[in-house]
DNA sequence: CTATTGGCACCTAGGTGCCAACAT
DNA sequence: ATGTTGGCACCTAGGTGCCAATAG
C-alpha cells in the first residue's frame, strides 16, 4: 500500500457487513492497523519476493480511524455496508490530520473494532482502542499488506491502475487482459468473497476467521457477532 | 434562488451558531422552507420589481432537510458553525432525492429547527417538522428569497457569479467593482452580520429576531436558546 | 409571450501513478 | 544503490450560469 506524507487512501478500501448487534444499542465502529511482525522488509526483484531486511523501526504514535457514521444504532450499522474508504495512511510521524501513521516497508494488518457506546468514553483518534467486554476486534488475514512509498512490483501497479477509477489516466487499454485477470485471482485482497480462499498463515493473528462452505464468504465471528467482508 | 428539476444548492448557504443548548442533551437540527405569503410573483423589468401575479400554486409535498450531523450533543452543535450548504432545492414535485420542493416565482422563508432527540421520533425528511415543547423554530427575515428557474435580475446574476466559487468561469474581472460592492450592501442576505441592518417587514413571520446594538449581530432568541447567523 | 429544460463549457475539490530530483 | 519527495498531468465527482430549444 502506498503511503505518503500528505496521506493516501487505501485501495481497495475495506468494506464489511455486520450482524448480531443489538438493534437499539449505540456503537462506535473503528479501524486500526497493527504490525504483523517485528520486521522490516525489502523487495527482491529477481525473485519477486518480499524478504526480511532487519528489525522493525521504532513504534509510531497510535492512531484510530473512527468510522464517520459513529456513533450509530446497531440497526443502522447492520443495514448498510460499512466502508472505510475515507481512511488515509501516512508515513509522517508528526501528522496532525488524524491519519493512520505507518512505517514504509513493513507488514500490517487492518482491524475492525465494534465498541458499545458506553465503553467508548476512552475512544480517541490518537489513543489505542480501549479493551473490555463491550469491545470486539475483527481482522481478515487476506487483507494484510506491505507499505511502500513507490510500487515495487509492476504487477501491483497494473492492478491498482486498472481497478481504481482515479487512476484511469494511466490505463493502457491495449493491455494483456489474460495476465491481468490471472493476477487479480492471485491476490486475495481483491478476490470476490464468493469463491474459495486459502489463507496465508499470518503469525500473531488469531484464526477466528471462517469460510462459509456454501457461499465461500469470508467472515469473522465473536460471540453472536459476525463480520463479513464485501466485494468492492 | 434558482431551482431546477435535478436539485440545486442555495447560494449563499445558511450558516448559524447556536448557544443555550444543554451540552449533554442530544438534538436534531433541521431546516424547512415555508411560503411567505399566498402569492405568485412576476418580475417587471422596467420597474426592476417583483409584482404580485396571482395566488400561490397548490401546496407541494412537505420536505425537511435534517442536518447530516444529526443527532448530536448540544456540546457538539454549539462548538461548530452549522452550515446548510448541502441542502438542495427542486421544482420537481415528484422528487425522490429528498430535496426541498418549492414552486418557482414564489417567496419563501427558510427556518431552522432545534429538536430535542426524544421529541424527534416523528422527524422525517418527508413529513412536516413535529411541534411540541422540545422543538424550537428560528427564522431570519433577511433570508427571505424568491424562487426562479432563470435569473430575472442581471444584478443578482452578477452577485452570484462573483461570490460563488463554482461560477468563477463566468467572472468578468474587468467588471465595475463600484456597482457590485454597492449592490452587495443592498442585499441583506449577503451582508456581514457585523453591521446595522434594517429588516424588511415580512407579513406572517413572527418578529422574534433581534439585533445586538453593540456588535450588530443578527440573532434569534427563544427561551434561553440563541441562534446567530454567521458570515459566509 | 413568458417560463422551463437539458446539454454544455467552465469551474472547485480532491484522488491517481509518474518521474525527475533529492536524501541517505 | 535504495528509498523518499513534490510537482504534475490526468482522472472522478459534482456545482455554476449560459443558451438554444421547447413548452404552455
Amino acid at each position: 500500500m502506498i503511503i505518503t506524507k500528505a496521506g493516501r487512501r487505501m485501495f481497495p478500501a475495506m468494506r464489511v457487513k455486520i450482524s448480531g448487534l443489538d438493534p437499539h444499542q449505540q456503537y462506535y465502529i473503528a479501524m486500526d492497523i497493527v504490525p504483523v511482525d517485528n520486521k522490516r522488509y525489502r523487495y527482491v526483484y529477481h525473485s519477486s519476493k518480499w524478504m526480511v531486511a532487519g528489525n522493525a523501526d521504532s513504534p509510531v504514535p497510535p492512531r484510530v480511524y473512527i468510522h464517520p457514521d459513529s456513533p450509530a444504532s446497531g440497526e443502522t450499522w447492520m443495514r448498510q455496508v460499512i466502508s472505510f474508504d475515507k481512511l488515509k495512511l501516512t508515513n509522517n510521524e508528526l501528522d496532525d490530520q488524524g491519519h493512520i501513521i505507518l512505517h514504509s516497508m513493513h507488514k500490517y494488518q487492518p482491524r475492525v473494532h465494534v465498541i458499545r457506546k458506553d465503553c467508548g468514553d476512552d475512544l480517541s483518534p490518537i489513543k489505542p482502542v480501549p479493551s473490555g467486554d463491550g469491545v470486539k476486534a475483527f481482522s481478515f488475514p487476506e487483507t494484510v499488506f506491505t507499505t511502500v512509498t513507490a510500487y515495487q512490483n509492476q504487477q501491483i501497479t497494473r492492478l491498482k491502475i486498472d481497478r481504481n477509477p482515479f487512476a484511469k489516466g494511466f490505463r493502457d487499454s491495449g493491455r494483456n487482459r489474460m495476465g491481468l485477470e490471472a493476477l487479480v485471482e492471485s491476490y486475495a485482497f481483491w478476490r470476490p468473497s464468493l469463491r474459495t480462499l486459502t489463507f496465508e498463515d499470518i503469525p500473531g493473528i488469531p484464526k477466528q476467521e471462517c469460510r462459509d462452505l456454501k457461499t465461500g464468504c469470508i467472515f469473522s465471528k465473536l460471540d453472536n457477532l459476525v463480520l463479513r467482508q464485501t466485494k468492492a
